[in-house]
Formats: C-alpha cells, sequence, structure tokens
DNA sequence: AACGGAACCTGAAAGC
DNA sequence: TGCTTTCAGGTTCCGT
C-alpha cells in the first residue's frame, strides 16, 4: 500500500518525468478513476497544458499545470504511475494515461505516463484550486518535519488508540498502517495505548520511529517501478508489519497480530508494553484492557 | 467527538 | 479440480 514514502517515490518519479512537460493526450480507460470532472471534461482541462511542478503532501500528489489549476492523484491502495514509451501496450490495470512532449512542439522528449490501480480505491482530480482533503492535512514529516511538542499537545486531546491516532490525517499526513506499526514497534510504544497518556519522552521516540522507518522505506523503495508488500509473491521489506507470529526481532517473543481500528496490526507484547515502560515487566492484574494508570 | 461498521474495489490465497 | 469465502487496507460516509 503506497504511504508516505511510497508517495514521495511517486513524486520524484515524477517530477523527473513531466515537470516541464506539456500533456499532449489524456486517455481515461476507467472513468471511475476519475472523482471529478467528468472524464470529458478532465481530458479537455489537462490537454495543452504544461505541468509546471509536482509536489507531495501526505499521501497526495498535487501537480500543478500552467493556468494555475492542478490535478491531484490519490493512490489508494494499489495506485502507481509507472512512464512507458508513447507506443507501448497498456499495462495490465491501465485506468489512464498521460502522454506528454517537449512544450516546444515536435516531437522530443515524448513519453507516455500509465496511471495503473487494480483496485480503483485511488483517484484523480482537476481543479481550479486545492482540495479541501488537500488544505485539511496536517503536517507533513518529510515537508514540514515532526514538532515533537506541537504532536505531544495535539495527542493529548484525544482518548484513541496511538496507532487509531497516527493515521488520522489532520495530525499527521501521510502516515499509514504500515509506517505506523513499525515507528510504534521502534518506539516501544503499544499501538493499543491511548494517545493522552503518552509522555513526551514516548511521543519524541514516536517521531524519531516514523522518521527512521519513512528513510528506511524510502532507501529500500527508491527506483522508477515500486512493488507494494502485499502484491502478489513481492518481498516485504518491513521489520515487523505482515510478521504476526513470528519471533520479536529485538526480543525474540512471538509478535502479536490483532485489528485495531479496523486495521491489521502487529506489534511485540515483551517490549512494546501497554502500560509500562521498556524494561520494566510485572504489570498484570485481571484485564489488561481497561487498565488504566493512576 | 469518537467509534464501529459498511461501502468502495478486485485479485490472491485459503478453505472446502 | 474448481467453486466459495476471506482478506487486504485509504478514505468517506453513516449511524450510534
Amino acid at each position: 500500500v503506497p504511504e508516505l514514502p511510497e508517495v514521495e517515490i511517486a513524486a520524484r518519479n515524477l517530477r523527473a518525468w513531466a515537470e516541464g512537460k506539456a500533456v499532449r493526450a489524456v486517455i481515461v480507460h476507467d472513468p471511475r478513476v476519475v472523482e471529478a470532472p467528468a472524464a470529458e471534461a478532465f481530458v479537455r482541462a489537462l490537454k495543452g497544458r504544461r505541468i509546471e511542478a509536482i509536489d507531495r503532501r501526505g499521501k497526495w500528489l498535487r501537480l500543478r499545470l500552467d493556468d494555475g489549476s492542478r490535478v491531484f492523484s490519490h493512490l489508494g491502495m494499489t495506485g502507481k504511475w509507472v512512464r512507458r514509451a508513447p507506443e507501448a501496450e497498456p499495462e495490465p490495470f491501465e485506468r489512464a494515461r498521460v502522454d506528454l512532449r517537449d512544450p516546444d512542439g515536435d516531437e522530443r522528449g515524448a513519453v507516455s505516463l500509465r496511471y495503473r490501480d487494480p483496485r480503483l480505491f485511488g483517484r484523480l482530480h482537476h481543479a481550479r484550486d486545492d482540495l479541501a482533503a488537500f488544505t485539511a492535512l496536517g503536517p507533513d514529516p518529510l515537508v514540514d518535519g515532526i514538532d515533537v511538542a506541537r504532536l505531544h499537545d495535539r495527542l493529548a486531546r484525544t482518548r484513541r488508540a496511538i496507532k487509531d491516532a497516527l493515521l488520522d490525517q489532520a495530525i499527521l499526513a501521510g502516515v499509514g498502517n504500515i509506517q505506523a506499526t513499525e515507528a510504534l514497534w521502534l518506539a516501544r510504544v503499544d499501538p493499543r495505548r491511548p494517545a493522552d497518556q503518552l509522555a513526551r519522552a514516548e511521543v519524541r521516540a514516536i517521531a524519531r520511529g516514523l522518521e527512521r522507518s519513512i528513510e528506511q522505506t524510502l532507501a529500500h523503495e527508491s527506483g522508477p517501478e515500486i512493488t507494494y508488500v502485499e502484491e502478489a509473491g513481492a518481498p516485504n521489506p518491513f521489520t515487523i508489519y505482515g510478521h504476526g507470529g513470528d519471533p520479536c526481532p529485538r526480543c525474540r517473543a512471538p509478535l502479536d497480530r490483532y485489528v485495531l481500528g479496523g486495521r491489521g496490526t502487529v506489534s511485540c507484547p515483551r517490549c512494546q508494553p501497554t502500560a509500562g515502560r521498556p524494561g520494566r515487566e510485572r504489570r498484570e492484574k485481571g484485564s489488561s484492557r481497561t487498565q488504566r494508570r493512576p
């Protein structure tokens, strides 16, 4: 699933492939991928425009056009952009294509961007202004950095489980199920801990965990063709995501696997203690579910 | 405000 | 073998 690092890689690739080029043609194979306007109007709005800049915020891509309007692309769960020669056959699950050329008019620099998305959770959107979903995003860990004090203050205002809060795009933009799972393991914080119970040092550890996990994923997956971890036969480059039942890489205890906030979650029962600090055990007493700290 | 659940999708994998 | 069920999750929406 594309989360912040994968979308960042997509943004870097699209910059290299498309920035400064002009749109020669757009083909929408499946109109469901175009959220707005209608597919025909979408094609008309892009045709002939020059792509001036590409940026990313959270899991959103924004392509700024030379008339001030923008194209937004959200990859959903299985969306990806690849570069092909204009004459290349359609990709498997190709839902749209954008053909580009150099703006001076000849056919030099002709390239075809193909949008693939088997499960169709991704969306393309053309608009004059920023979308509400884009402007409502919280700080982006890569674009803005993570302000620990500010994050701590924000988390103190909710009793939701910390993992649930991290997935809230208004609190931090771009964190998805994988990055949240990895960062909480790095920080030794149980995903079920109420967000308002976290000490400043724990929030700092989570921030560092996110930064480290994002960096690792970027280093591992950078390149023109990304493979998502849940694709058939794809390798799993993550430390504990997708490793429920395996021994914890840190303490060898079997990793727990459960559903939290409707999402698959993995954590270590020993080194991500529910109520205690790392290193200190002894903390049982009936059901640990409703256990509250003094 | 928060929380659970459904819907949107479809291929792969597991179950029978 | 082949049909059926389950699972995966980013986001939005709806009901409680």
